[in-house]
RNA sequence: GCCCAGGUGGUGUAGCCCGGUCUAACAUCCGAGCCUGUCGAGCUCGGGCCCCGGGUUCAAAUCCCGGCCUGGGCGCCA
């Protein structure tokens, strides 16, 4: 309506001198600058509060009418959700104002407006859908818990380059886009490159592999493509894996570091996020190591005391991990798994070929990461890749790498996402993740 | 891909079984107004909805069929 015609205000010099959280009762007195967007407008008549939110919190600006021409007060009271203002002010003790603070303005900046209606609810008070809220997602993300879960990813991710850092691994990034599968297994999206028929990674498998003969211990986070047709509140098509492999070691030596790693990563997040986290998973502990490892064989036979369909061999479904995860507080590994479900390149125990070196490991019903020692002998990979119907020649250009001095080695793929669903308590991972990309959707 | 449940204002729900009293209700929201201490502000007035197509019937938000979309479970997979 009128705001068609309305003059917005241009930012000029003025620049954020705090946010919303740093505008505190100690301050009482001081100057400040603040942006943000506006949360409420509360008109009483001579005085106006606006309620002001930007990425750490809110604040209130409390408006007399008497400092203000009648013009401008009339802009202020018909300010709407979302629009983004600047306020210049001075920091208020406040024995009225439920924070004990406010900010008293001297000038205020209309920088934009929104629309009105919003299409979703950004107060809180009535939470539309998830599937409105993804449509509408950067709106969605104003939304404080929102923010929220993605302060504490920031923080694990931040969390698991120091330690993997610290730890002598090497970031590495691979191509995402491939001749051929990394795999095997999961289907692949494809991709018309110049013509040629190519591939969007799955994983960064057998890069990484391939580069523990140089780098030694490497590691890579970045997203990762599947083209299955998953229809569940746990996978995604494209999906944020962390990667880790490490030359002259096996399993145990990375299930240490995976398990030391989540540990490190979970401390950051409670001493970086504390309110989140209160305020997400008021009843999140961090787990102890060494975390509860069961074999291939014992989680079976829980399972099979419980009343519960599996026979040997057979891969464990969510709703068994379910009741395994009830069992068990916190993380867990099962190990040695049946050769036959795992991949090609993970090595056949010694004493059991049948079964390999493998490891998961789970969180409640979840699977986090999964790994193991790798085969690094050729004649042994070009064997699985038979046993398994896989055309070794398609392999050949990794397959050539194993013949000039691929070191024994171990690693591991963790599903960043899901160790977030972990931590912040949710049931979609889509809600950690700010664009997801599933069966249906593709945008925004 | 299979099974089950559902689609009602901008958002979230009620109504549907047992068709008419639905001119569709409630909250939030949006708009106009009142109010100098609100903080889930309050008050007055106003606004806005039955997924699409077909059928049954005197009559369909309500029953039936098809489509599209969504949620849950399973499968495939990490």
């Amino acid at each position: 309506m009128s705001w068609a015609n309305m003059k917005l205000d241009e930012l000029g010099d003025w620049r954020r001198t705090h946010f919303s959280n740093q505008i505190t009762a100690d301050k009482d007195g001081e100057p400040t600058t603040i942006f943000g967007w506006v949360d409420e407008v509360r008109d009483l008549g001579g005085i106006i509060f606006i309620i002001l939110k930007d990425r750490e919190g809110k604040v209130q600006i409390t408006i007399n009418k008497r400092d203000f021409h009648k013009d401008r007060l009339n802009d202020i009271r018909k300010l709407t959700r979302e629009s983004v203002i600047g306020v210049k002010g001075i920091i208020k003790r406040s024995v009225i104002a439920k924070s004990g603070v406010e900010v008293i303005p001297t000038d205020i900046k209309i920088l934009n407006v929104a629309k009105t209606p919003l299409p979703i609810d950004t107060s809180g008070k009535i939470s539309a859908n998830l599937e409105k809220r993804l449509d509408m997602r950067v709106l969605d993300l104003r939304i404080k818990e929102r923010i929220y879960i993605f302060k504490i990813k920031n923080t694990l991710i931040n969390a698991i380059r120091e330690y993997l850092q610290n730890h002598g691994f090497m970031e590495v990034f691979t191509p995402k886009i491939l001749a051929t599968a990394t795999e095997g297994g999961a289907a692949l999206f494809s991709v018309n490159y110049f013509g040629r028929s190519a591939f969007l990674a799955q994983s960064p498998q057998l890069y990484k592999e391939a580069l523990t003969s140089s780098f030694e211990k490497v590691y890579e986070i970045s997203q990762f493509y599947r083209a299955e047709e998953f229809d569940t509140s746990y996978h995604l098509n494209e999906f944020i894996s962390v990667d880790i492999e490490m030359a002259f070691a096996e399993r145990q030596d990375v299930m240490s570091i995976l398990e030391q790693l989540i540990i490190y990563a979970l401390e950051k997040v409670t001493a970086n996020n504390e309110n989140e986290l209160k305020f997400l998973n008021p009843n999140f502990k961090i787990p102890t190591a060494p975390f509860k490892i069961l074999t291939y064989k014992e989680a079976i036979e829980i399972l099979r005391s419980k009343g519960f369909d599996i026979s040997m061999g057979e891969d464990i479904p969510v709703s068994g991990n379910k009741l395994i995860g009830n069992e068990v507080n916190g993380p867990y590994f099962i190990i040695d798994w049946p050769l036959s479900l795992k991949p090609f390149y993970i090595k056949p125990k010694k004493e059991n070929p049948e079964l390999s070196e493998s490891f998961d490991l789970n969180w409640s019903w979840l699977e986090i990461a999964s790994g193991g020692t790798r085969i690094h002998i050729k004649e042994q990979l070009i064997e699985r890749l038979n046993k398994l119907g896989l055309n070794p020649e398609k392999f050949e250009p990794f397959l050539t790498y194993y013949d000039y001095g691929m070191p024994p080695h171990a690693g591991w793929g963790m599903g960043l996402q899901r160790l977030l669903m972990i931590v912040t308590n949710v049931n979609d991972i889509r809600e950690v993740t700010l664009f997801p990309r599933d069966k249906r959707r593709l945008i925004p």
